[in-house]
DNA sequence: CTGTTAGCGCGTTCAT
DNA sequence: ATGAACGCGCTAACAG
């Protein structure tokens, strides 16, 4: 809701500011009525072709915009699409919201972008804000199962990213977060790595967990245990400090771990960060792979190796669904698109020592 | 404009969606009249104790959103902020855009961010976008005039963020450029260095040119020459490609510079991947200072010295003048904060050799 | 305290 | 081919 405050849109202020034109306006000022200024403009109908020259220009002349609000009240949908990201200033959160616009843009639609800092609170109000502004649907990377059912209850199409909330009724377009585990783990392994271990984050949803259980799957099948100290789970730490601390003592307990997989980009750097502060050679002390191909991963020393994620088509790709969904009114049967990751191997990962 | 596919919002598709509650269902639901309820959900004039709870009871229960575009009709202002960036996929401008939606929704504004990719074409397509949705107002990273003074030609508050367009009437919130490359520069002369190379962009917009500008003022105040040679404008460029041939041909032809001022970050992350093409070892061959600072500058070896900008802040702070002046409903009087940028040393400056 | 009335700007019947 | 009239959902003014 705007805040209280706000004030008139564009009539009698203070200041010297013209109201904008109306319709009516155009139409007075071509002579003609409202109707056929309308018809004029939107190309429907018939209208003689003078008449919609004159109208056009008198438009033009008065920098007539139409109205979206006006337009929406007569059921026309509003052409926004809400967006809900857990994190803009997340280079993944960033692209993902860059190719989402991009596909919306080419649409015709405008993006309605709204940050709730994986707060389930602030992703429901995100959702209350779109409804409330008759988008014609929303995209989102789910933070819980709120905002989704409110959404798909109101029967507003609704496609979420990256991740599932696991309620029925909306588009999901995700990575195969296990297979890319896989790729990273079995790299590893492939290098005669036995003693890998993983720094993960967010388990509490679908996409860390998966990224988990690949990388227990790898390790299962190549007939290697997973001793429970190799796994750190960051995802009840509290703050960036006690994750630092957390993973100093990971390394600490874990002399013999010879690799680590790093579940997604903020873990990446954290390790890689540790990794530096405590002296470690990379490659030769400790071989590192991450899931998310960051730029920063090309431009270190050794480069980073990385599980790649189109991350950008991944948005695309999710709001082509949704548009789809918008254009056949139909919240009927959601879609579901995977998207396979693919390993970029780099200077971070050899064979182990000895 | 919404796509002419798009169909109605809510009411009778195939599907089995229910219509959206409105406040007649609301108000008949709670056995009272239309504005009754709209005084006992708005919080405004009297309404009974009673009545009041029945109402927002019956709203509760059939799950009432008010229809912003009703209210936005009725003139009460949308609510929606629109904000235009060059480019998402670039961190500087991501960020930027999350320091703008940090303040907005915290006023309880929504942000609807368009990307132009730095074409004023599409710009202006998106302050149409803005004028026909009502935007309370608008925030931009400007590429030109032509979308400034449409909005404020149109009486919309503008904000511009980073850059100015040169057109009256709106508030401009920047970083202090000049005193910015100045930082930098001096910082190399101070050294030892002499033979400084400049690597700029974007030089038709203000923030490029004062970066030069500032550039070439800290040379000269040292009694420095500045040789064409040494300063390399690609914002003429074909593509990156085209950079890279260009940047290879300008070390080429200055053997003599012994330090590298990258006027952004794009800049400095084209010059640090040439420089280690080429085998040129940072710093000891070739000392580099980045304007702006991101997150792989502290990440490789070594750490690349860089001129801070408050970036996040810089959105908020344009986002929080808008705000002033949407709740004062003042075309008038625009502000302008220019905002310090901090040298940041890390590895990669070192006196020059000899 | 409450209900009735009017109108925001537009598109869409329906008559002409 | 054009215009008059209605209503989308809401709120502000006015009666009661």
């Amino acid at each position: 809701m705007a805040n209280g405050a706000a004030v008139r849109g564009g009539s009698s202020g203070s200041n010297g500011r013209r109201a904008r034109a109306t319709l009516r306006d155009v139409a007075e000022a071509a002579g003609t009525s409202r109707s056929t200024a309308s018809r004029a403009l939107g190309g429907h109908g018939y209208v003689a072709d003078h008449i919609r020259e004159r109208v056009q220009a008198a438009a033009e002349r008065l920098g007539y915009v139409p109205d979206v609000s006006a337009r929406t009240l007569k059921g026309r949908g509003s052409g926004l699409v809400g967006v809900l990201v857990s994190d803009l200033r997340n280079q993944f959160y960033a692209e993902l919201a860059a190719g989402v616009e991009h596909t919306l843009s080419a649409a015709g639609y405008q993006m309605v972008l709204v940050d709730d800092h994986s707060d389930d609170e602030r992703a429901a109000a995100g959702a209350r804000a779109f409804l409330a502004m008759r988008a014609d649907g929303v995209l989102l990377t789910p933070v819980g199962r709120t905002a989704t059912e409110n959404l798909v209850g109101h029967g507003v199409p609704v496609a979420e990213m990256d991740r599932r909330s696991g309620v029925r009724g909306c588009d999901v377009v995700s990575i195969d977060n296990e297979r890319g585990a896989r790729l990273a783990v079995e790299h590893l392994i492939a290098l005669g790595h036995r003693d890998i271990g993983i720094v993960v984050d967010e388990t509490q949803w679908d996409t860390g967990r998966n990224r988990l259980k690949g990388y227990r799957a790898a390790l299962r099948d190549a007939g290697l245990a997973t001793p429970r100290r190799h796994v750190l789970d960051l995802s009840r730490s509290e703050g960036v400090g006690d994750q630092r601390t957390q993973l100093t003592a990971f390394f600490d307990g874990n002399s013999a771990v010879t690799a680590v997989f790093a579940a997604n980009n903020v873990m990446a750097e954290l390790v890689w960060q540790e990794l530096k502060r405590r002296g470690a050679d990379v490659p030769s002390s400790c071989s590192l792979v991450s899931f998310d191909d960051l730029a920063w991963m090309k431009m270190v020393e050794p480069g980073v190796t990385a599980v790649r994620q189109p991350v950008f088509d991944l948005g695309g790709r999710a709001a082509e669904l949704l548009l789809a969904r918008i254009g056949r009114d139909d919240a009927g049967r959601a879609g579901s698109v995977v998207l396979e990751p693919e390993l970029v191997v780099r200077g971070s990962t050899v064979a182990p020592k000895g």
